[in-house]
Parts: structure tokens; C-alpha cells; sequence
RNA sequence: GGGCCGGUGGUCUAGCGGCUAUGACGCUGCCCUUACGAGGCAGAGGUCGUGGGUUCGAGUCCCACCCGGCCCA
């Protein structure tokens, strides 16, 4: 009998991949049902930003990982709901709508900005939801949903009158963190810091007591007109003498107390330090700790206040230029050196933020902080070197949480303020309000009976809504029987550059209105670095689009790469190379299973020694395989099979047993017992690939295995002894060194051969003699 | 200054106390061996950041230091 492999193409081919996705859908594969029996799993999936392509192919890449995810727990058992969420609020669209229509957000009508945005929304998400798609995803895409749709922003503020009634919301004016360009209080986590040039300036200072000079060093000079005070170290023995004195600040004239304090650092400048209000967060400390009182020299529009003088209406950086220029001219300024400062700025923008006493509300947050952390040690982490990133931030943090923006695309905060006597109220959670615009659904302020009202205007941080995707994807005070077979969620995966923004807040909101932590799992992945190990931005021009990556190479490329590319929760290379190389494995794979799809598949056999051995070494796969997918650690399976399939099964025991399987000096039963070992191995190999690369494993398994998609089907179970495994090493070494030993003898690998087959490797003897021709001595 | 991570052939990488240190890409040579030339075989190439220590034995554990990255003061 000549075998025909059933597989005629010899390459797998990635267009394919478009077929299955079309097949999949119509076969409904990946939808979630409650009712089921199942033991349910919730993947708290990161709904993503639409900020257009291309989309950083680093998360493209995290999105195949959740994927897989969700394809690991669905074969080991699991009831799955994978929702599929667009993250639609805030900023970024706004400043992307400001550029595309050259126009300022606060110049045009809000309903019409608002509109502007939404459109430009719906564009970037139906770009991002086909690339998800096509990455094989087996999300419920049908019931995707959008973080500002009136549903969401309803949970959203409904979340906001519940805190707001438990006593967790207060406002207050205090120093924040401002950006002038976004025109907004911003939180800590939205602060970033990058190491910029700046100026120290060495301004003269005068003692009043004693008419000597006093050098003071800062970056700030235009903030001389809410100088304070200037501070020494207590040990720093220049200064010992005028402890206690008191200052003439140059331009201004104002006199300040000169007072000692360890917040001096005795090596900065001169180690004469001066306090404005506000240069930084060891500003603000020291005005509240020495009951300074505080000037605001800066205004909410980025420029100078009239406590400025001449510099008044400047912006900031103009103002410092011309007060460096005006004091040089007067002899004020000893000396200025180029230094690289440590600038706090926007993480939106870009733009250095300011810190403004502003009025705002807060979230409390400060209270909770050694439950939160108590919450933190119980969630279960992967990796979990990656839990230290939470408590860190934890235990960084110094005061509550400022939630309200001054912003437009946000969700509304749900307040009426009473004309008369200024109270505010808030309307019954439920629907979905925007006070700006609507009358509230009350008519008497319930503190004066006044029945005229102004809507609130701001808006919350966005992470006020992200915060509560948990919360939202199980139904929450919606549908109860849902919520409680659903939540805590099982898993919320994400990227370690967000933890301190999207996992510490829904941790601090999800504990506030569930008083539990919303996960049980936290699976952090680390971030895509371009092929140098650099950050990939659009500004350095080192993106790659993923869109051509997966039309050249397909999606099981693409998946297959990312997971055997870096462990869990480190940072990963990206280069079009390696992803190119992947498709090799695929290749191989796709050949493996032309050669095997050649044969019968008997239901049973008498197995040889060799299928003995390469039966123990699937089962060792299986085994190890399974350990670290429970991790949802996708790196040790990938490298495992990879080995496995190309460097044991492939190279050794399919040339070992080809002979056999032909039936070429073999007896019927040696041949089908080489028929069902090949088959047993490909089977659970395909299974154990499954929810890395679905494309392929689910074309070859349809072929050969089942009428069913292998999506449907289980993980393998490790059926067989391992203890065989002690011949891998010889046998590979065995036939290396008869391979070596023909090719050291000028003969081709059919050639006839006299060799010793080893002791040990004797019970192999008849598929070792085949495979090499070993002839008897 | 603190925390976390990393430092292994030209490049990237495995390695979690034990024989002559994985694998990939690249490089050299050879091969139609009827699953695969997007393949196979053979080969060159490494003082495992530095210095101490623990141990019969250390990339592997401990200490110190140096370098790089990220985060926080």
C-alpha cells in the first residue's frame, strides 16, 4: 500500500486563519453561560484605548496572551465569560479631537465637542475591535461594551451617590497637581517624571539683622513672590548664625523668616533653600507644617497672577526667563548653572504640571490603606515577584484621592447645587445624568425648600469609571443571581505599567462597595520594548504596526512568537525577525502531521519499546505543560512543546519508526501499534497547543480528529508511565553519533552501516536497525 | 536614597545546588534521507558582570560592589 498523506499542502497557510474566524462565529463557540453547571471563570479583560493605529503591537500582544487565558481555562474546564470592553473616557480623544479640528475644547459648545469626540471614537474602536478579532480572540465580541455609554456611566455615578451617602466624598482646596494645558487637577498616578534640563539660579538674598548677603539657589525663580521662607540645615554650620533671622527677598522685598529644618539639603546650591507656595511637594509639607500662608502665583490658565507684579499674566517659562534677565541686570543673580532637574509632568499631555490649590472633591482613601494591603496579600499573583508593585504604591500613597476634572468627555458627576443657599443634591442612582445640561429630577432643595438649581459641571477621572469594570462585566446591583455566581472575578489581567492606576483603584472602589477584593487572580505581563530593549513611542519612530504583521504572518505566528518570547511578567522584545521565525514551528508542526495523517488511526495496538518511550516523554509534556498553564503562564508550555515536537518526536522517534509505519520488514501489528503512537502523540500535542495557536490546531484537528472544533475539547490526561524517559538521552546520542559516523565515512543516511548498537538501547534494536540500515556484523 | 527586575557565545535567551552550560537568529561545511530546503546533518563560537563566602560540588544559595532598566522618594 503506498500511503497518501490526507494533508496535501505542505505549508501551513496563515489566509486560512480568516476562513476559521468566519467558522467559529457561526458555530458560536465562545459564548458564556450562567445557568451552566460549569464552574465559572471571569476574565476582568482590559478594555483598551482607542488611540488609533497603529496600535502598539506590545498590547496587541497582551490581548493574544488574555486570549489565551480564557482558551486555557475554557480546557481545563471552565465555564468562561471573556468580555470584550472599549475604554472610551478622558482625555486622550480630546486632545486628539483639539489637533484633528485645530480647535480649543473650552471655545466650541460642549454638546458639539462632545459629539466630535464620540465620532472619533467610534472610528479608532471599529479599527481596534477587527484587529482584536482577527488575532483570534474568542471574546463575546456580539456584547461588546463601552466604558461611556449611558449604561456604564449610570454604574459609574450610581458607584459615585453610594460613596457619596457611606460619607467617602468630601471637597476641599488643597495644592494639587494641575496642568494647565489639559486644565485640570490630575491624580499622583497620572504624574510621571522625566529628567529635563533646567536652570539653577543663585539669587542674593539680604539678612535684615545683619545686612549680609544670603545666596539662595532654586529652579524657581518666579516664584520669589510667594517666597515664605528660606530654610537652612539645623547642622549646617555656614548658617548657624542667623537661625532665627529673617530675609529680604530680592524684586519683591517682602521680609521672611530664615528658619532651620532637615528639609535643607546642606549640599544642594548653597544649602540656603527658599519655600514658595508652590514649587514642589516639599513646598506644600513645609507651608503646612510652619503655618505659612500660601500664595497662588500661578493661575489655572498656566500664567502668572497679579501677586506676580510686572510678571503678571506670563506664562511661567517666559515669566522665569524675564525675572533671570531683570535680576542679572540688577546684580542679584551670583551665578546659574545647567542642571537636569527631575520635572514632574502630565502623563496625558506631556506638559510639566504645577501644584495650585484648587477646590475639588476627594475620594477617601488613606483609611483604608492597611485593609488594602491586607486585600493585597490575598489575591494570588502571577507572577508574583509583581504583588511588591501594589503595596509599594500602597504604602506610597499621602492623600486621598481627587476625582473630580475639569474636563467635558468624562462621565458627569451627579450633582445639583440649590441657587439660594448653595447645598448640593444629588438625584437617586439609576439612570444615567448630565447636570450641565438636563434639570434635576427634583424641584426643592431640601436644606431651604429653594427651587432653583445649577448642574454641576466637572467630570470624574476616568479611572472613577475603569475602576469599576469588574463591577460592571458581572451585572453588579443589576442582576443578583449573576453577580453572585460571578463575582469576585476570577482573573484580572494586566500590564505592570498600570498598576498603580487601573488595579490599585478598582482594588480601593470594589472594596469600598463590595467590601471584598474584586479578584482572585491578578496576572500582571510585562511590557513590549522595541528590538534594542527600548520603549516604543511615536515619537522615537520605533512602533511596529501589528496590522501587516498578522496579514504576512498570520495570527498563530504572531500568538505562537509572544508566548515563547518572554516568561511571564517580563518585558519582551519585539522584532518582525522572530515573529517571522515562528511561522517555522508552524511549518514543522503542519509537516509532522502531513507524515502522520498518512496512516490509519487504530483504536489499540501492542506497543514496542520505542512507542513505550516516546508515549513517556508526551506524558512528561503533558505534565509539565499543565504546571505552569494553571499559572496561565503560556512561556515554559510554548518552549516545551516546541522542544518536544521538533527535537525528540520529530528528529528521533519518527525516523525511528518510519520503517515501521510503512510496514516495510515489520509485522502488521509492529506497524499499527507505530500507526497509534503517532496519532496519540499528534493528538495530545495538537490539545496542548490549542490555546496558544487555535488556527492551526483547530484546521489539523478537524481534518483528522473530529467533525468538532478542538476548541470544545479538553486538555490531555498523562496516561502513560514515564519512566522510559531514561533512553531519551542515549537514543539521542546514539543516533547522532551514527549520523556523525556516516558523514565522517563519505555515506548517505540509507547507506548500509555495521555498527554497535549500545546495551542499553538494545530493546530498541529492531527500529534503531531499520532507521540507520545497521547491517549485521 | 529606597524597592523591584536584569547582567550567560556576535545578538537574544533557558537554567531555581550535581555529569563536558539550553535553545533560537546569524556564521561555516556537507546532504534530494519518499512529512518538511521555511528542511536535515555536522561544526566554529562562552573567563555565565566583579570580588568574597557557604558547600564534597555554584550561572544556580549568601554578602558586598559595578553596570543597565522600571517604579517610588
Amino acid at each position: 500500500m503506498e500511503p497518501v498523506p490526507k494533508i496535501q499542502e505542505k505549508a501551513w497557510d496563515p489566509s486560512i486563519e480568516k476562513k476559521t474566524l468566519e467558522v467559529w462565529e457561526s458555530e458560536n463557540l465562545y459564548t458564556f453561560n450562567v445557568r451552566s453547571k460549569k464552574k465559572k471563570f471571569v476574565i476582568d479583560t482590559p478594555p483598551p484605548y482607542p488611540s488609533g493605529r497603529p496600535w502598539h503591537i506590545g498590547a496587541a500582544a497582551q490581548y493574544s496572551q488574555i486570549d489565551m487565558i480564557a482558551r486555557t481555562a475554557r480546557m481545563l474546564g471552565y465555564e468562561v465569560l471573556f468580555p470584550i470592553g472599549i475604554d472610551r473616557n478622558g482625555i486622550p480623544v480630546e486632545l486628539y479631537v483639539e489637533r484633528t479640528y485645530k480647535l480649543s475644547m473650552r471655545s466650541v459648545e460642549r454638546e458639539k465637542f462632545l459629539e466630535l469626540c464620540s465620532k472619533a471614537l467610534d472610528d479608532l474602536e471599529a479599527e481596534m475591535l477587527s484587529i482584536m478579532r482577527r488575532m483570534g480572540l474568542s471574546a463575546d465580541f456580539k456584547n461588546y461594551y463601552r466604558t461611556d455609554s449611558p449604561e456604564y456611566r449610570a454604574l459609574t455615578q450610581k458607584t459615585f451617590i453610594k460613596l457619596w451617602n457611606d460619607g467617602l466624598i468630601y471637597e476641599a482646596t488643597r495644592p494639587n497637581n494641575y496642568c494647565w494645558e489639559c486644565g485640570t487637577t490630575i491624580a499622583d498616578a497620572e504624574v510621571e517624571y522625566e529628567e529635563l534640563p533646567a536652570k539653577l539660579v543663585y539669587m542674593r538674598f539680604k539678612v535684615k539683622e545683619t545686612g549680609q548677603d544670603l545666596v539662595v539657589a532654586s529652579t524657581r525663580p518666579e516664584l520669589l513672590c510667594s517666597c515664605k521662607a528660606v530654610i537652612v540645615n539645623p547642622n549646617d554650620e555656614r548658617y548657624l548664625s542667623i537661625h532665627g533671622l529673617h530675609t529680604i527677598v530680592p524684586v519683591y522685598s517682602t521680609e521672611v523668616p530664615i528658619i532651620p529644618h532637615p528639609a535643607a539639603r546642606p549640599e544642594f546650591g548653597t544649602g540656603a533653600m527658599m519655600v514658595c507656595s508652590y514649587g514642589d511637594y516639599t513646598d506644600v509639607q513645609l507651608f503646612r507644617e510652619l503655618g505659612l500662608e500660601e500664595v497662588v502665583a500661578i493661575g489655572e490658565d498656566g500664567r502668572m497672577t497679579e501677586r506676580a507684579g510686572k510678571y503678571a499674566g506670563l506664562r511661567v517659562e517666559e515669566a522665569r526667563r524675564r525675572i533671570i534677565e531683570d535680576m542679572q541686570n540688577e546684580g542679584l543673580i551670583t551665578k546659574v548653572e545647567d542642571i537636569m532637574h527631575r520635572t514632574p509632568i502630565c502623563e496625558r499631555s506631556k506638559t510639566p504640571i504645577e501644584i495650585i490649590p484648587m477646590r475639588e472633591f476627594y475620594l477617601k482613601q488613606l483609611y483604608a490603606v492597611n485593609e488594602l494591603k491586607r486585600l493585597a496579600e490575598k489575591m494570588r499573583f502571577h507572577p508574583e515577584m509583581h504583588r511588591q508593585l501594589l503595596l509599594d504604591w500602597i504604602s506610597s500613597l499621602r492623600i486621598d484621592y481627587p476625582i473630580s476634572r475639569r474636563r467635558y468627555y468624562a462621565t458627569e458627576i451627579p450633582i445639583w447645587y440649590c441657587k439660594n443657599c448653595g447645598a448640593p443634591t444629588l438625584p437617586p442612582p439609576g439612570r444615567y445624568y448630565r447636570p450641565w445640561l438636563e434639570k434635576p429630577p427634583f424641584d426643592r432643595c431640601e436644606k431651604c425648600g429653594g427651587t432653583e438649581f445649577i448642574g454641576e459641571e466637572r467630570t470624574f477621572d476616568t479611572w472613577m469609571d475603569s475602576s469599576i469594570s469588574p463591577l460592571f462585566i458581572v451585572k453588579y446591583d443589576k442582576d443578583p443571581k449573576f453577580y453572585r455566581a460571578t463575582y469576585p472575578v476570577s482573573i484580572r489581567p494586566q500590564g505592570k505599567d498600570i498598576v498603580r492606576t487601573w488595579l490599585y483603584y478598582t482594588l480601593l472602589r470594589c472594596y469600598q462597595l463590595t467590601g471584598k477584593a474584586p479578584f482572585k487572580h491578578v496576572w500582571i505581563s510585562g511590557l513590549g520594548l522595541d528590538e534594542k530593549g527600548e520603549k516604543m513611542s511615536k515619537s522615537k519612530g520605533n512602533v511596529i504596526d501589528p496590522v501587516p504583521i498578522l496579514e504576512k504572518y498570520g495570527a498563530d505566528a504572531f500568538r505562537f512568537w509572544n508566548a515563547q518570547e518572554a516568561s511571564l511578567g517580563y518585558d519582551f522584545r519585539i522584532s518582525e525577525a522572530k515573529i517571522a521565525s515562528a511561522t517555522k514551528f508552524l511549518t514543522k508542526l503542519w509537516n509532522v502531521a502531513r507524515f502522520v495523517s498518512s496512516f490509519p488511526i487504530p483504536r489499540r495496538a501492542r506497543l514496542m519499546p520505542a512507542d513505550r518511550w516516546i508515549l513517556a516523554e508526551l506524558s512528561f509534556l503533558v505534565r509539565e505543560s499543565l504546571k505552569h498553564y494553571k499559572e496561565f503562564n503560556f512561556f515554559y508550555p510554548a518552549r516545551f512543546i516546541r522542544d518536544f515536537l521538533w527535537n525528540v518526536f520529530a528528529d528521533h522517534y519518527i525516523e525511528m519508526v518510519k520503517t515501521r509505519a510503512y510496514g516495510v520488514g515489520f509485522a502488521e501489528g509492529e506497524q499499527r501499534a507505530a500507526w497509534f503512537t503517532l496519532h496519540t502523540v499528534l493528538r495530545n500535542v495538537l490539545l496542548l497547543l490549542a490555546p496558544i495557536t487555535p488556527f492551526i490546531t483547530d484546521a489539523l484537528w478537524r481534518r483528522l480528529y473530529g467533525r468538532r472544533s478542538i476548541h470544545l475539547e479538553r486538555f490531555p490526561k498523562t496516561l502513560w508511565p514515564t519512566a522510559y524517559r531514561k533512553f531519551t538521552e542515549p537514543i539521542i546520542e546514539f543516533n547522532s553519533s551514527v549520523w556523525a559516523k556516516k558523514k565522517s565515512l563519505g555515506l548517505s543516511l540509507k547507506d548500509p552501516i555495521e555498527c554497535e548498537i549500545p546495551r542499553e538501547l538494545k530493546i530498541f534494536e529492531e527500529d534503531l536497525r531499520a532507521m540507520h540500515n545497521i547491517k549485521n556484523k
